[in-house]
DNA sequence: TCATAGCCTGAGAGATCGCTGAGAATGGGG
DNA sequence: CCCCATTCTCAGCGATCTCTCAGGCTATGA
């Protein structure tokens, strides 16, 4: 996950009661430049949020004492303009919680994968209107090769390509760090959701995947580096 | 390993119970110019931390305590921006660990040579943001010979040179000491992986792979000194 | 000048790494 | 319920890399 100075002074409230999870989220976030707190019961998260006036919480839907709905109406009730994004045991409870997503809010089902849930979060905080700068402009490029976030089109030399969800979080990944080596280590605890239990070598086949999509055009894009990892290059860089 | 002032009053916990490893990197990391301390078990390092207040922990995942994973968690709950190196078996204990690069920390597999320690330990401590200088630049250049740690490339005089992996690791020894005398066994200490039990002449022989890719450019930049070792220098200094 | 220790380098065996095709397992939509 | 897209595992292979070894070369000191 690429450091980014957009996110300064942005403040995230995360609210889980497993302090595993809370703590991988509030890792990553911090990273990436939020400002983070977290609280562990609906009753702390309230009593937090008065003083740390988050611009948007990630909240369980799950929790000990109140749930995440009431926490939510509760700190709307304030009048404030605090985006949420809800977290869902992936058991049927989705729908329900769909349903009340309302305005810019959204919702990720467990276990997801950390840059979708910085890249969820990125897109709500837009949407709320606080932040300012690109918000015109969801679009990741290198060379002639574009991502976009708000569509999800990906194109190379303008032409459109059809990705799998997973091949479009894996190019945006590389996007992201386009120009450095990314290991797949790196690439597995991103962009798969955070139980994978499985080999790193998954990670070469979704290369090869993205490679005959993305590079069956000149020049190729995606080179690896024996023993390290890979990375996004212009062969003519100097 | 050369002597650096750039790490000065960086403060390094190491965390491992086998205390020939845990000398051996503490040694290697005070010589660079780190202030170490170590701990030998979880508790010990989270009793430590608190007191030293490191900026980053060299952390072996397997502890006769709590394990690693607990440590960090525990480390990290304390809201301190401390980058973590994990130090993992190379024996199947790789697929369970997962979510090992997050919030940037970084893990290498035992064994590994020291040279990689050190250059994985800066690059977290330049990730995290706790060394200023130098933060978007990570080259080490020798007249028109030019080492890039974060695209893994090597160019000189302009041009792209291919490397394998040890090759790459024993040219940026030999910048890091440029202008100075190493020894083959010197060389063997810091870029072969510690429990290495082959000849120093492995050395010679990757010296020379070096020099056909290097050194094919003028002036030659690898020259032997009989009886020592290997020094890189311009022929105009004398 | 010669002898010798130290160094260089080509050849090649063996190990490792990464790429890819095939196919099983999963899950959503018609 | 079946079909299709997608995810994931696995194994074969080809390419690359590591390391050993041996024969030849070079600098150095007697």
């Amino acid at each position: 996950m690429a450091k980014s100075s957009e996110n300064t002074n942005h403040r995230i409230l995360v609210v889980d009661d497993e302090s595993s999870i809370s703590d991988l989220i509030s890792t990553s976030l911090r990273f990436v430049g939020f400002d983070v707190r977290t609280a562990a019961t609906g009753s702390e998260a309230l009593t937090v949020a008065e003083e740390f006036k988050p611009h948007a919480v990630v909240l369980d839907v799950m929790l000990p004492d109140l749930d995440g709905f009431e926490v939510c109406r509760q700190l709307r009730s304030e009048g404030l303009n605090i985006g949420v994004l809800f977290l869902t045991a992936k058991d049927g409870m989705e729908d329900k919680v769909a349903g009340l997503t309302i305005g810019g809010d959204d919702y990720m089902t467990k276990p997801f994968s950390l840059e979708e849930l910085v890249a969820r979060l990125r897109a709500l905080l837009r949407r709320i209107g606080v932040v300012e700068i690109n918000t015109d402009d969801e679009k990741i490029r290198f060379a002639d090769l574009e991502l976009d976030e708000a569509t999800h089109e990906v194109h190379r030399a303008g032409q459109l390509l059809e990705m799998s969800p997973t091949e479009f979080q894996l190019l945006r990944y590389l996007l992201i760090n386009a120009d450095r080596v990314v290991s797949k280590s790196q690439i597995l605890d991103h962009v798969w959701q955070y139980d994978f239990r499985g080999d790193a070598g998954i990670v070469e086949t979704y290369i090869s995947y993205l490679r005959k999509k993305i590079d069956t055009f000149d020049p190729p894009l995606i080179h690896t580096v024996r023993g390290v990892g890979y990375r996004l290059r212009l062969p003519a860089a100097k």
